[in-house]
RNA sequence: GCCCUCAUCGUCUAGUGGCCCAGGACGCCGCCCUUUCAAGGCGGUAGCACGGGUUCGAAUCCCGUUGGGGGCACCA
């Protein structure tokens, strides 16, 4: 049996970091058994449907490598593959479960619903639908109050309901017992347990993988199989990426929560999806650096931990620099203009392929790539010199520097950063006795703005002979 | 409150009864290199949550405690 695995993000706001998790796991289990991998979109919540939403989910995958064979936008044998533009085939399967007697209509208002869960918390007893509209016709419903004209539909979950399941990382699981879960909503959406179930079958889905908070939901997933005769898949419960404080992580605690922050950060698809493999998971060899190829060439959901792992951004940023620094020149330079390109400091590219050498080994992302040498790409204009530098570097002692260098830089004609040193060596370090270090850093604050930098003489090269001589006036004072 | 689930350095992990007075990586600290910052090199800090068992022997097995996490929606 070749293995169908597949996501469902529902696109309700930006793509969340667990979607590529996920995606990640289920590409690296297909691609070693040879099977296909399914994006569907789960967008039966029409209140939380954001419409640009689907179209970054398309884009933050593809940004990382993790492509889909059926989906939505590519097509398939299975299609539609938007829940909301399967609304006809769910039905069939809700009136056969009310047929069966599996499932009963309910009238009971938000209200009532609300109320009743407040009373059981009070009571301190379990929550969970009390069952009212069972059994009842909608007349009978009606004479008790708190009712409303749009019924749902709900399972009527048996008392020997099965409670434990064998799953593929945790083997034996046991979950809560389910309430009369709701499977159809008075707009006619089908809720989520309905909809998966349903089109994991119809779609052939051999491996449910998903994040542990769907355990318990799992029992009620295992009815409704059973009752439409369906056979049940594999189920993967996979752990909970965290916040720093162990919570499951979100996009208010965690900016990394979001997908599209690594790419508006500058860190490379290939890394984050390398730190990806690492959490949760047992390395596939010795070494830390691993591409999707060796990840999925060996992979094994046993390997996968129990445990939900802290999303450690100091790892990701160091993973990063490594593979920025693996980069070959060229592959950078194209890289770090593609992405200044995305932001404000979208220079001059011939400027950014000139300092990218330098600043190459000195970052752990794009962005800071970006930074590094912002002080090469804004209008002259826009220029200045940060003031807690200027405080610290253009007093007394620099000032003295600035007057020793400019005369000694003015004659220059060769503009290098070899004929610049030999001329700042001269004067300051030789002529002025300075230690390199404080002989140059009042430079650096005048040209580029800044206590950090790149190596200051190249950086003089590129930013050219009139530009680095006029900061160097304008910072005497 | 009820149910479920998990537990090795700060973080990611290796470890499945003796090879472990617990190994690696990130971070952190120190030193070297050095025009700043990085990168690189070298060294260091730090952990089996606790208490009972089982066993000749436990990080590894069992029980309990504590702690963490998740779920308890007409959200997924």
């Amino acid at each position: 049996m070749t293995p169908r695995l597949r996501v469902a993000p529902s696109p309700t706001g930006d793509p969340h970091v667990g979607t590529a998790y996920m995606s990640l796991f289920n590409l690296g289990f297909v691609r070693r058994h040879g099977g296909s991998f399914v994006l569907r979109i789960e967008d039966t919540d029409r209140a939380r449907f954001q419409a640009d939403s689907e179209q970054q989910i398309y884009d933050t995958l593809r940004w990382l490598g993790l492509t889909w064979d059926e989906g939505p936008d590519v097509g398939g044998p299975y299609a539609p593959y938007r829940q909301s533009e399967r609304l006809d085939t769910y039905r069939p399967f809700v009136d056969q479960l009310l047929a069966a007697g599996h499932a009963y209509r309910c009238w009971c208002s938000q209200e009532r619903l609300a109320e009743m869960r407040d009373r059981q918390r009070k009571d301190k007893l379990p929550t969970g639908y009390d069952r009212l509209c069972l059994g009842k016709t909608e007349a009978e419903r009606r004479a008790l109050g708190g009712a409303t004209d749009t019924p749902v539909v709900r399972m009527h979950i048996p008392d020997d309901v099965a409670l434990t399941f064998t799953d593929v990382i945790r083997g034996e699981v046991s979950a809560p017992r389910p309430d009369d879960q709701v499977i159809l909503k008075a707009d006619g959406f089908p809720t989520y347990h309905l909809a998966v179930v349903v089109d994991d079958h119809l779609m052939g889905i051999t491996h449910v993988v998903r994040g542990e908070e769907w355990i318990s939901s799992t029992p009620k997933h295992l009815l409704l199989y059973r009752w439409l005769g369906f056979q049940t898949p594999q189920f993967a419960h996979m752990p909970l990426l965290r916040n720093t404080d162990k919570s499951k992580i979100s996009k208010r605690k965690n900016p990394a929560a979001r997908l599209s922050w690594f790419r508006e950060q500058g860190y490379l698809p290939e890394a984050l999806v390398n730190f990806l493999a690492l959490l949760g998971y047992g390395q596939p060899g010795e070494e830390e650096i691993f591409g999707f190829e060796q990840f999925s060439a060996s992979f094994e959901w046993t390997r996968v931990n129990t445990v939900g792992p802290v999303f450690d951004l100091d790892k990701l940023n160091w993973l990063n620099g490594q593979y920025l620094r693996e980069l070959d020149g060229e592959q950078f330079t194209r890289r770090l203009i593609e992405f200044a390109g995305r932001t404000d400091m979208n220079g001059d590219p011939n400027v950014i392929a000139a300092a990218a050498p330098l600043v190459q080994e000195r970052v752990a992302t794009l962005l800071q790539g970006v930074e590094l040498i912002r002080f090469l790409l804004v209008a002259e204009a826009d220029f200045t010199v940060e003031e807690t530098a200027a405080a610290k570097q253009l007093g007394e002692p620099g000032q003295a520097v600035l007057a020793a260098a400019l005369p000694a830089l003015e004659p220059l004609t060769d503009w290098t950063h070899e004929a610049i040193e030999h001329a700042l060596r001269t004067a300051l370090v030789e002529g002025l006795g300075l230690k390199p270090g404080k002989a140059y850093q009042p430079l650096r604050v005048a040209v580029t703005g800044t206590t950090v930098s790149p190596p200051l003489f190249e950086s003089m090269q590129i930013l050219g002979r009139d530009r680095s001589l006029a900061r160097l006036r304008a910072a005497v004072s």
